[in-house]
DNA sequence: ACCTGAACACCGTTCAAGT
DNA sequence: ACCTGAACACCGTTCAAGT
């Protein structure tokens, strides 16, 4: 707080005019970087599983763009203090490819698990490696597991 | 530390001649949590399945067991700190049931991810309903997902 | 309405000094 | 070898007082 006030030319209390904790600084930042995650179109033929995937992708790009992005988002979610969105937009794909509730949502929060699971490993990771620690290059198995989890929707 | 140091009858400083680091320590706590996990013997016809989905639910019992245990595995596992057996353990039985490298590594970890993430967000959600916040009590969707993924796994 | 300045009650870590 | 006592450099949050 105290350096996000110095860099806005505040001192750090000021803050607290706009914002009632840092814990609900960190879910308007959590909604923030998730709006700035690309939407790329999908085409008219695509199925499901292509949709959902690129959703995915397009999540993890958004969290992995910034420092700490998947801790921020993957417990801003937990708490329900923000990041609600991409499980919303999920649910809505699988409702849409006919699955029935409550599988669409056991479905839509199983793949955010594995998304901000994985995203927040590698950055974790990335931090260990850079403080010296760890250096193995672990290859990026992220679209392996991910298709890992849409083929197990798609068994069901 | 200076919690700990009381509960020990020795000043804060004092722990630093065990442990280089806070961090060290909670890695320490991971190994210890995860040692305590349930080991249910497997029948002998048990499915490689079964087997694998117990061992999750072992795990998960066991991390469920302490406050904060999931967000204390999960960044300890993370940051390859700590908590390392589990990934071991699902790779060697995926192995057995005969998936090949990278695979087996690759579904391990995609286990793991929904394991401490679903019940990072449970600890999470029991943690916000505490402190007033939210209070809809959602459905324990665990095994659902857990089965999912599984059939993710069976499907390769 | 918005902000300052100062304080309160905390942190993890270090280090000279003791025994 | 193990510990004490004290300090260092931080935190998030509150609140009277200003404008």
């Amino acid at each position: 707080m105290r350096a996000l006030g110095a860099e806005l030319g505040v001192q750090q209390s000021a803050l607290y005019h706009h914002v009632a904790s840092k814990q609900e600084l960190l879910g308007l930042v959590a909604d923030a970087i998730l709006e700035r995650a690309p939407r790329r179109p999908a085409r008219a033929d695509a199925s499901w599983q292509t949709r959902v995937r690129r959703r995915c992708e397009d999540v993890r790009a958004a969290v992995l763009a910034y420092p700490d992005g998947a801790d921020l988002v993957l417990s801003m979610w937990a708490f329900g203090l923000g990041g609600g969105a991409p499980e919303d937009e999920l649910r809505a794909l699988l409702l849409e490819a006919g699955l029935e509730e409550p599988a669409a949502s056991t479905a839509s929060r199983t793949l955010l698990h594995f998304v901000y699971g994985h995203a927040y490993a590698q950055q974790a990771h990335d931090h260990a490696a850079r403080l010296g620690a760890v250096v193995d290059h672990s290859p990026d198995d992220f679209g392996a597991g991910l298709a890992l989890v849409v083929a197990g929707i798609a068994s069901r």
